[in-house]
DNA sequence: GATTGATGTGTTATGTTATTACGTGACAGA
DNA sequence: TCTGTCACGTAATAACATAACACATCAATC
Protein backbone atom coordinates (compact mmCIF):
# COMPACT_ATOMS: atom_id res chain seq x y z
CA UNK A 1 0.00 0.00 0.00
CA UNK A 2 0.92 3.35 -0.94
CA UNK A 3 1.52 5.49 2.03
CA UNK A 4 1.38 8.74 0.22
CA UNK A 5 -1.11 8.62 -2.22
CA UNK A 6 -1.14 11.78 -4.73
CA UNK A 7 -4.25 13.44 -5.51
CA UNK A 8 -4.06 15.71 -1.90
CA UNK A 9 -0.80 17.65 -1.90
CA UNK A 10 -0.56 20.32 -3.62
CA UNK A 11 2.09 19.76 -6.91
CA UNK A 12 3.07 21.84 -10.24
CA UNK A 13 0.29 20.81 -12.27
CA UNK A 14 2.05 21.63 -15.53
CA UNK A 15 4.50 19.40 -14.76
CA UNK A 16 2.83 17.06 -14.16
CA UNK A 17 0.06 16.85 -17.44
CA UNK A 18 3.45 17.33 -19.27
CA UNK A 19 5.38 14.24 -17.79
CA UNK A 20 2.62 12.09 -17.85
CA UNK A 21 1.79 12.59 -21.32
CA UNK A 22 5.71 12.18 -22.53
CA UNK A 23 5.52 9.02 -20.53
CA UNK A 24 1.97 7.58 -21.79
CA UNK A 25 3.70 8.59 -25.79
CA UNK A 26 7.13 6.27 -24.67
CA UNK A 27 5.17 3.39 -23.07
CA UNK A 28 2.78 3.41 -26.23
CA UNK A 29 5.87 3.55 -28.35
CA UNK A 30 7.19 0.66 -26.69
CA UNK A 31 4.37 -2.07 -26.61
CA UNK A 32 2.67 -0.37 -29.87
CA UNK A 33 0.11 1.07 -29.09
CA UNK A 34 -1.42 3.77 -30.77
CA UNK A 35 -1.41 7.51 -29.02
CA UNK A 36 -3.67 9.10 -31.76
CA UNK A 37 -4.60 13.02 -31.36
CA UNK A 38 -7.87 11.80 -29.51
CA UNK A 39 -6.34 9.63 -27.19
CA UNK A 40 -3.75 11.59 -25.94
CA UNK A 41 -5.88 15.04 -25.69
CA UNK A 42 -8.42 12.71 -23.48
CA UNK A 43 -5.69 11.71 -21.40
CA UNK A 44 -4.47 15.33 -21.17
CA UNK A 45 -8.03 16.14 -20.36
CA UNK A 46 -8.02 13.88 -17.48
CA UNK A 47 -4.83 14.90 -16.56
CA UNK A 48 -5.85 18.20 -16.18
CA UNK A 49 -7.96 17.75 -12.67
CA UNK A 50 -7.49 15.44 -9.87
CA UNK A 51 -11.14 14.30 -10.08
CA UNK A 52 -13.25 12.15 -12.05
CA UNK A 53 -14.73 13.34 -15.47
CA UNK A 54 -17.94 12.16 -17.06
CA UNK A 55 -17.50 10.84 -20.56
CA UNK A 56 -19.75 13.45 -21.57
CA UNK A 57 -17.09 16.20 -20.02
CA UNK A 58 -14.50 14.76 -21.84
CA UNK A 59 -16.79 14.67 -24.81
CA UNK A 60 -17.18 18.46 -24.74
CA UNK A 61 -13.89 19.56 -24.38
CA UNK A 62 -12.82 17.15 -27.14
CA UNK A 63 -15.45 18.65 -29.63
CA UNK A 64 -13.85 22.23 -28.16
CA UNK A 65 -10.68 20.96 -30.05
CA UNK A 66 -12.43 19.72 -33.09
CA UNK A 67 -12.69 16.18 -32.04
CA UNK A 68 -16.12 14.66 -33.21
CA UNK A 69 -18.90 15.51 -30.67
CA UNK A 70 -20.81 11.96 -30.43
CA UNK A 71 -20.74 9.68 -27.42
CA UNK A 72 -18.98 7.07 -29.20
CA UNK A 73 -15.83 9.38 -29.28
CA UNK A 74 -15.09 10.15 -25.77
CA UNK A 75 -16.11 7.01 -24.87
CA UNK A 76 -13.78 4.72 -27.27
CA UNK A 77 -10.28 7.48 -25.97
CA UNK A 78 -11.80 6.09 -22.58
CA UNK A 79 -11.76 2.92 -23.36
CA UNK A 80 -8.43 2.56 -24.79
CA UNK A 81 -7.01 4.53 -21.79
CA UNK A 82 -8.61 2.73 -19.21
CA UNK A 83 -7.70 -0.59 -20.98
CA UNK A 84 -3.85 0.17 -21.27
CA UNK A 85 -4.15 1.50 -17.60
CA UNK A 86 -3.59 5.77 -18.19
CA UNK A 87 -7.05 5.78 -16.33
CA UNK A 88 -9.33 4.47 -14.75
CA UNK A 89 -12.71 4.36 -13.93
CA UNK A 90 -14.12 5.15 -10.79
CA UNK A 91 -17.45 3.60 -10.80
CA UNK A 92 -19.13 5.11 -8.02
CA UNK A 93 -19.25 8.30 -9.88
CA UNK A 94 -19.69 6.82 -13.41
CA UNK A 95 -16.71 8.73 -14.05
CA UNK A 96 -12.81 8.77 -14.85
CA UNK A 97 -9.34 9.49 -14.32
CA UNK A 98 -6.27 9.38 -15.09
CA UNK A 99 -4.06 7.02 -13.55
CA UNK A 100 -1.45 8.29 -11.17
CA UNK A 101 1.04 5.41 -11.25
CA UNK A 102 0.67 4.19 -14.94
CA UNK A 103 3.02 1.57 -16.40
CA UNK A 104 2.95 -0.70 -13.34
CA UNK A 105 0.60 -3.49 -12.87
CA UNK A 106 -1.65 -2.69 -9.90
CA UNK A 107 -4.73 -2.63 -7.99
CA UNK A 108 -5.93 1.00 -7.62
CA UNK A 109 -7.81 2.16 -4.76
CA UNK A 110 -9.68 5.50 -4.81
CA UNK A 111 -10.85 7.96 -1.93
CA UNK A 112 -13.01 10.28 -3.36
CA UNK A 113 -13.73 13.32 -1.37
CA UNK A 114 -17.66 13.95 -1.23
CA UNK A 115 -16.85 17.85 -0.67
CA UNK A 116 -14.37 19.07 -2.75
CA UNK A 117 -14.73 16.02 -5.56
CA UNK A 118 -10.90 15.61 -5.38
CA UNK A 119 -9.54 11.94 -6.15
CA UNK A 120 -6.86 9.78 -4.83
CA UNK A 121 -5.34 6.92 -6.15
CA UNK A 122 -3.72 4.92 -3.70
CA UNK A 123 -1.48 1.57 -4.73
CA UNK A 124 -2.57 -1.58 -2.80
CA UNK A 125 -0.55 -5.02 -2.12
CA UNK A 126 -2.87 -7.45 -4.44
CA UNK A 127 -1.41 -10.23 -2.60
CA UNK A 128 -2.67 -8.61 1.04
CA UNK A 129 -6.07 -7.57 -0.42
CA UNK A 130 -9.11 -8.35 1.19
CA UNK A 131 -10.57 -9.66 -1.89
CA UNK A 132 -8.01 -11.79 -2.67
CA UNK A 133 -8.54 -13.47 0.31
CA UNK A 134 -11.90 -13.80 -0.14
CA UNK A 135 -11.56 -14.91 -3.52
CA UNK A 136 -9.03 -17.14 -2.00
CA UNK A 137 -11.21 -19.15 0.54
CA UNK A 138 -13.73 -19.41 -1.74
CA UNK A 139 -12.23 -20.23 -4.89
CA UNK A 140 -13.49 -17.20 -6.88
CA UNK A 141 -10.85 -16.23 -9.63
CA UNK A 142 -10.49 -12.43 -10.13
CA UNK A 143 -9.94 -10.37 -12.94
CA UNK A 144 -10.68 -6.94 -11.79
CA UNK A 145 -10.74 -5.64 -8.99
CA UNK A 146 -13.24 -1.86 -7.26
CA UNK A 147 -12.03 -0.97 -4.73
CA UNK A 148 -13.82 3.14 -3.94
CA UNK A 149 -14.11 4.70 -0.64
CA UNK A 150 -16.14 8.05 -0.43
CA UNK A 151 -15.77 10.26 2.39
CA UNK A 152 -13.81 13.05 3.22
CA UNK A 153 -10.18 13.92 2.31
CA UNK A 154 -7.46 15.61 5.31
CA UNK A 155 -8.04 19.46 3.24
CA UNK A 156 -12.20 19.61 3.95
CA UNK A 157 -12.11 17.55 7.08
CA UNK A 158 -9.78 20.63 8.68
CA UNK A 159 -11.67 23.52 6.66
CA UNK A 160 -15.17 21.89 8.12
CA UNK A 161 -13.06 21.74 11.57
CA UNK A 162 -12.29 25.30 11.66
CA UNK A 163 -16.07 26.44 10.37
CA UNK A 164 -17.64 24.12 12.72
CA UNK A 165 -15.60 23.77 15.85
CA UNK A 166 -17.24 21.13 18.36
CA UNK B 1 -14.31 -11.45 6.88
CA UNK B 2 -16.57 -14.42 5.94
CA UNK B 3 -15.00 -17.63 4.37
CA UNK B 4 -18.31 -19.06 3.88
CA UNK B 5 -19.88 -15.75 1.41
CA UNK B 6 -23.42 -17.06 0.32
CA UNK B 7 -24.12 -16.85 -3.68
CA UNK B 8 -22.30 -19.74 -5.12
CA UNK B 9 -23.88 -22.76 -3.14
CA UNK B 10 -26.81 -24.79 -3.12
CA UNK B 11 -29.71 -24.00 -0.71
CA UNK B 12 -33.50 -23.61 -0.08
CA UNK B 13 -34.24 -20.58 -2.18
CA UNK B 14 -37.88 -20.67 -1.26
CA UNK B 15 -36.79 -20.65 2.57
CA UNK B 16 -34.38 -17.93 2.05
CA UNK B 17 -37.09 -15.57 0.56
CA UNK B 18 -39.68 -16.32 2.92
CA UNK B 19 -37.00 -15.68 5.87
CA UNK B 20 -35.34 -12.92 4.91
CA UNK B 21 -38.68 -11.37 3.93
CA UNK B 22 -40.15 -12.09 7.65
CA UNK B 23 -36.90 -11.01 9.02
CA UNK B 24 -36.78 -7.52 7.50
CA UNK B 25 -40.46 -7.28 8.47
CA UNK B 26 -39.10 -7.92 11.85
CA UNK B 27 -36.46 -5.63 11.82
CA UNK B 28 -38.53 -2.56 10.03
CA UNK B 29 -41.08 -3.20 13.19
CA UNK B 30 -38.80 -2.42 15.60
CA UNK B 31 -37.23 0.34 13.72
CA UNK B 32 -40.11 1.89 13.18
CA UNK B 33 -39.75 2.21 9.26
CA UNK B 34 -42.55 0.97 7.20
CA UNK B 35 -42.00 -2.23 4.86
CA UNK B 36 -44.95 -1.13 2.12
CA UNK B 37 -46.48 -3.38 -0.30
CA UNK B 38 -43.99 -1.97 -3.04
CA UNK B 39 -40.95 -2.04 -1.02
CA UNK B 40 -41.61 -5.22 0.08
CA UNK B 41 -42.16 -7.18 -3.15
CA UNK B 42 -39.29 -5.01 -4.77
CA UNK B 43 -37.12 -7.13 -1.95
CA UNK B 44 -39.16 -9.93 -2.83
CA UNK B 45 -37.93 -10.02 -6.23
CA UNK B 46 -33.98 -8.97 -5.82
CA UNK B 47 -34.07 -12.29 -3.08
CA UNK B 48 -35.76 -13.70 -5.55
CA UNK B 49 -32.14 -14.05 -7.41
CA UNK B 50 -28.34 -14.39 -6.47
CA UNK B 51 -27.72 -11.86 -9.51
CA UNK B 52 -27.90 -8.03 -9.28
CA UNK B 53 -31.04 -6.63 -11.19
CA UNK B 54 -31.53 -3.75 -12.66
CA UNK B 55 -33.47 -0.96 -11.81
CA UNK B 56 -35.66 -1.27 -14.74
CA UNK B 57 -35.84 -5.18 -14.08
CA UNK B 58 -37.25 -4.41 -10.99
CA UNK B 59 -39.26 -1.75 -12.81
CA UNK B 60 -41.19 -4.35 -14.57
CA UNK B 61 -41.64 -6.97 -12.27
CA UNK B 62 -43.48 -4.14 -9.54
CA UNK B 63 -45.53 -3.18 -12.68
CA UNK B 64 -46.91 -7.12 -13.68
CA UNK B 65 -48.36 -7.11 -10.02
CA UNK B 66 -49.76 -3.70 -10.35
CA UNK B 67 -47.72 -1.09 -9.15
CA UNK B 68 -46.73 1.86 -10.68
CA UNK B 69 -44.84 1.24 -13.54
CA UNK B 70 -42.42 4.93 -14.12
CA UNK B 71 -39.06 4.76 -12.76
CA UNK B 72 -39.41 6.56 -9.93
CA UNK B 73 -41.55 3.45 -8.49
CA UNK B 74 -38.60 1.19 -8.61
CA UNK B 75 -35.78 4.00 -7.73
CA UNK B 76 -37.48 4.76 -4.38
CA UNK B 77 -38.29 1.55 -3.06
CA UNK B 78 -34.76 0.40 -3.89
CA UNK B 79 -33.59 3.25 -1.92
CA UNK B 80 -35.29 2.30 1.23
CA UNK B 81 -34.07 -0.75 0.86
CA UNK B 82 -30.45 0.22 0.25
CA UNK B 83 -30.37 2.86 3.02
CA UNK B 84 -31.98 0.42 5.49
CA UNK B 85 -29.15 -2.35 4.74
CA UNK B 86 -32.07 -5.00 2.88
CA UNK B 87 -30.13 -4.34 -0.58
CA UNK B 88 -26.78 -3.23 -1.75
CA UNK B 89 -26.15 -1.44 -5.13
CA UNK B 90 -23.30 -2.86 -7.21
CA UNK B 91 -21.76 0.10 -8.39
CA UNK B 92 -20.15 -2.17 -11.36
CA UNK B 93 -22.97 -3.08 -12.86
CA UNK B 94 -25.42 -0.50 -11.64
CA UNK B 95 -27.80 -2.95 -10.92
CA UNK B 96 -28.96 -4.02 -7.20
CA UNK B 97 -28.76 -7.45 -4.75
CA UNK B 98 -30.35 -8.09 -1.88
CA UNK B 99 -28.32 -7.71 1.47
CA UNK B 100 -26.92 -11.53 2.38
CA UNK B 101 -26.58 -10.40 6.00
CA UNK B 102 -29.37 -7.85 7.11
CA UNK B 103 -29.17 -6.26 10.14
CA UNK B 104 -25.44 -6.40 10.96
CA UNK B 105 -23.62 -3.43 10.01
CA UNK B 106 -21.16 -4.01 7.78
CA UNK B 107 -18.99 -3.28 5.10
CA UNK B 108 -19.68 -5.71 2.58
CA UNK B 109 -17.63 -7.11 -0.14
CA UNK B 110 -19.30 -8.42 -3.52
CA UNK B 111 -17.60 -11.32 -5.85
CA UNK B 112 -19.31 -11.25 -9.38
CA UNK B 113 -18.88 -13.68 -11.62
CA UNK B 114 -18.99 -12.19 -14.95
CA UNK B 115 -19.93 -16.12 -16.71
CA UNK B 116 -23.37 -16.75 -14.82
CA UNK B 117 -23.97 -13.38 -13.01
CA UNK B 118 -23.89 -14.82 -9.84
CA UNK B 119 -23.07 -12.07 -7.53
CA UNK B 120 -21.54 -13.24 -3.89
CA UNK B 121 -21.77 -11.20 -0.84
CA UNK B 122 -18.89 -11.11 1.60
CA UNK B 123 -18.78 -9.49 5.06
CA UNK B 124 -15.20 -7.79 5.55
CA UNK B 125 -13.60 -7.04 8.80
CA UNK B 126 -13.63 -3.06 8.51
CA UNK B 127 -10.80 -2.62 10.93
CA UNK B 128 -8.66 -4.65 8.50
CA UNK B 129 -9.68 -3.57 5.52
CA UNK B 130 -7.29 -2.18 3.00
CA UNK B 131 -9.42 0.95 2.75
CA UNK B 132 -9.31 1.76 6.26
CA UNK B 133 -5.13 1.39 6.17
CA UNK B 134 -5.60 3.86 3.48
CA UNK B 135 -7.46 6.02 5.07
CA UNK B 136 -5.85 6.05 8.42
CA UNK B 137 -2.30 6.85 6.80
CA UNK B 138 -3.60 9.53 4.81
CA UNK B 139 -6.37 11.38 7.32
CA UNK B 140 -9.16 10.36 5.32
CA UNK B 141 -12.48 10.03 6.69
CA UNK B 142 -14.45 7.00 5.12
CA UNK B 143 -18.10 7.19 4.98
CA UNK B 144 -18.88 4.23 2.47
CA UNK B 145 -16.89 2.01 0.42
CA UNK B 146 -17.40 0.47 -2.14
CA UNK B 147 -15.13 -3.14 -2.64
CA UNK B 148 -16.24 -5.10 -5.83
CA UNK B 149 -14.17 -8.29 -7.85
CA UNK B 150 -15.52 -9.46 -11.11
CA UNK B 151 -14.38 -12.92 -12.00
CA UNK B 152 -15.02 -16.29 -12.40
CA UNK B 153 -17.30 -18.26 -9.50
CA UNK B 154 -15.93 -21.98 -8.75
CA UNK B 155 -18.58 -23.19 -10.59
CA UNK B 156 -18.02 -21.97 -13.69
CA UNK B 157 -14.70 -21.92 -13.13
CA UNK B 158 -15.11 -25.90 -12.88
CA UNK B 159 -17.43 -26.06 -15.75
CA UNK B 160 -14.52 -24.17 -18.02
CA UNK B 161 -11.82 -26.74 -17.52
CA UNK B 162 -14.55 -29.52 -17.83
CA UNK B 163 -15.47 -27.77 -21.37
CA UNK B 164 -11.19 -26.69 -22.30
CA UNK B 165 -9.48 -28.57 -20.27
CA UNK B 166 -5.19 -27.30 -20.97
C1' DG C 1 -64.69 16.92 13.48
C1' DA C 2 -61.49 19.94 10.78
C1' DT C 3 -56.70 21.25 9.90
C1' DT C 4 -52.08 20.41 9.29
C1' DG C 5 -47.80 18.05 8.45
C1' DA C 6 -45.26 14.03 7.33
C1' DT C 7 -44.89 10.16 4.51
C1' DG C 8 -45.70 7.31 0.67
C1' DT C 9 -47.24 6.44 -4.05
C1' DG C 10 -48.31 7.70 -8.63
C1' DT C 11 -47.42 10.41 -13.00
C1' DT C 12 -45.06 13.34 -16.56
C1' DA C 13 -41.09 15.00 -18.15
C1' DT C 14 -36.37 15.30 -18.42
C1' DG C 15 -31.52 14.58 -17.59
C1' DT C 16 -27.42 11.64 -17.71
C1' DT C 17 -24.66 7.74 -19.04
C1' DA C 18 -23.60 4.19 -22.45
C1' DT C 19 -23.98 1.34 -26.61
C1' DT C 20 -25.31 -0.36 -31.26
C1' DA C 21 -24.98 0.08 -35.95
C1' DC C 22 -23.13 1.77 -39.87
C1' DG C 23 -19.87 4.31 -43.01
C1' DT C 24 -15.17 6.12 -44.19
C1' DG C 25 -10.17 6.83 -44.44
C1' DA C 26 -5.39 5.18 -43.47
C1' DC C 27 -2.28 1.72 -43.67
C1' DA C 28 0.16 -2.96 -43.63
C1' DG C 29 0.83 -7.23 -45.77
C1' DA C 30 -0.54 -10.78 -49.40
C1' DT D 1 -4.56 -4.02 -56.23
C1' DC D 2 -6.97 -6.41 -52.84
C1' DT D 3 -8.00 -7.37 -48.29
C1' DG D 4 -8.00 -7.17 -43.43
C1' DT D 5 -7.49 -4.32 -39.45
C1' DC D 6 -7.67 -0.24 -36.85
C1' DA D 7 -9.11 4.26 -35.79
C1' DC D 8 -12.48 7.75 -36.21
C1' DG D 9 -16.88 9.89 -37.35
C1' DT D 10 -22.08 10.06 -37.22
C1' DA D 11 -26.99 8.93 -36.18
C1' DA D 12 -29.95 6.64 -33.40
C1' DT D 13 -31.23 4.49 -29.38
C1' DA D 14 -30.80 2.00 -25.05
C1' DA D 15 -30.12 2.03 -20.23
C1' DC D 16 -29.83 4.36 -15.92
C1' DA D 17 -31.51 8.11 -12.87
C1' DT D 18 -33.84 12.25 -11.01
C1' DA D 19 -36.88 16.56 -10.71
C1' DA D 20 -41.24 18.27 -10.05
C1' DC D 21 -45.84 17.96 -9.07
C1' DA D 22 -50.56 15.71 -7.70
C1' DC D 23 -52.96 12.94 -4.65
C1' DA D 24 -53.89 9.67 -0.74
C1' DT D 25 -53.27 8.16 3.96
C1' DC D 26 -52.67 8.73 8.63
C1' DA D 27 -51.31 10.68 13.08
C1' DA D 28 -51.06 14.82 15.85
C1' DT D 29 -53.13 18.93 16.99
C1' DC D 30 -56.58 22.57 17.21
Amino acid sequence: MDPNPIGFQKHDHSHCVADAVAEADRTCQKAGLQLTPVRKRALEILLEEHRALGAYDVLARLAEDGFGSQPPVAYRALDFLTKNGFAHKIERLNAFIACAHPGDIHTPAFLICTTCEAVAEAETDPSHSLLNQIADTTGFRISRAVLEAEGTCPNCLANDQAKDPK
